[in-house]
DNA sequence: AATCGTTCCTGATAGC
DNA sequence: TGCTATCAGGAACGAT
């Protein structure tokens, strides 16, 4: 029986890719004005395709922001635009005449004086929505439910209020929006495996250097995932349809099977809170001592 | 208030 | 080789 195979992996937007994303879109979009809207996915629309399209048309594009792995696009005080990526989600930035990006669920078309541009919404699995927001309350209120941003707000006191709260195994809680903004599966699984902490330990038992250890090492999994422009080792592409290339640099999510870099133990997968966890069951015990 | 289970989708893969 | 069943997963939502 085989027991060593290597499972797919897939990757999925979090906070470096989605971050430079938005930083790219920025670039491209700012000043455009939205002219026309195609869909062949009405659902991911929300509250519904009509009402998303009627209020935004003529409406310009000002700032893009980004909140834990959503992208804002703020079209004037009281109308904010979202979209989120989920899986598989893509924001492609293309000429219209360019030939078409398979998968593709929605097409805005967009104007700047007589330059016309199309931003392309790709999502294979269909889980990526766009999200009209009508008020300053409503923006406010979604944005307060998420937790801090990692590399921007989130601060070591604060992080270790927050896991000092929490009885969940500490891999949940890092993936948790509402606790900590952007972080998902690759990262939290690489920052892990840097700190030297098991995913399963209960957040709260968490000793005060192993917290420190874990604070510094997600913000340096961050800052390599945007350093590389993000990790494509599957659906991932920036919005010229580039890849990015944190995928070379894993550091153990997705390498099940190979030799863990630091002591040379077989890197594990199991399942775990409903996704693959990835460890070295050496290095990331869960009662590690000093 | 915090936590947990279910659901949405379809491409890629495992297993025969 | 070709078919079918299973797996992957972020977060909204409802239940506890």
């Amino acid at each position: 029986m085989v027991t060593n195979y290597k499972l797919q992996t897939k990757e999925m937007p979090e906070l470096p890719e989605v971050e430079t994303i938005r930083r790219q879109l920025a670039e491209e979009l700012t000043g455009y004005r939205f002219v026309d809207v195609k869909t062949e996915w009405e659902k991911s629309f929300r509250p519904s395709f009509k009402e998303v399209t009627a209020a935004i048309k003529d409406k310009t594009i000002g700032k893009i922001d980004r909140q834990a792995k959503l992208l804002i696009f703020r079209l004037d005080n009281n109308l904010d635009l979202l979209f989120h990526l989920k899986m598989t989600g893509r924001l492609l930035v293309r000429k219209p005449d360019e030939p078409t990006d398979e998968y593709t669920r929605s097409a805005f078309t967009l104007k700047k004086g007589s330059d016309i541009k199309e931003l392309r919404f790709v999502d294979s699995r269909k889980f990526g929505f766009v999200k009209l927001i009508k008020s300053k309350e409503e923006i406010n209120k979604l944005l307060a439910s998420y937790g801090p941003e990692p590399l921007k707000d989130l601060t070591l006191a604060k992080f270790s209020e927050t896991l000092k709260s929490s009885s969940r195994p500490i891999k949940l809680v890092l993936m948790d929006q509402g606790k900590i903004s952007g972080i998902g599966n690759i990262y939290v699984n690489d920052a892990l495996w840097l700190a030297k902490i098991n995913p399963k330990k209960p957040a709260k038992k968490l000793r005060p250097d192993e917290v420190k250890e874990l604070f510094g090492a997600i913000e340096k999994v961050l800052k390599e995932g945007l350093k590389y422009g993000g990790a494509s080792d599957q659906w991932y592409r920036q919005v010229h349809g580039e890849e990015g290339k944190y995928q070379e640099h894993f550091l153990v999510y997705g390498r099940n099977g190979e030799k863990c870099s630091r002591c040379g133990e077989t890197i594990n997968r199991i399942g775990f809170g409903g996704r693959g966890t990835f460890f070295c069951p050496k290095c990331q015990k869960e009662n590690r001592e000093r």
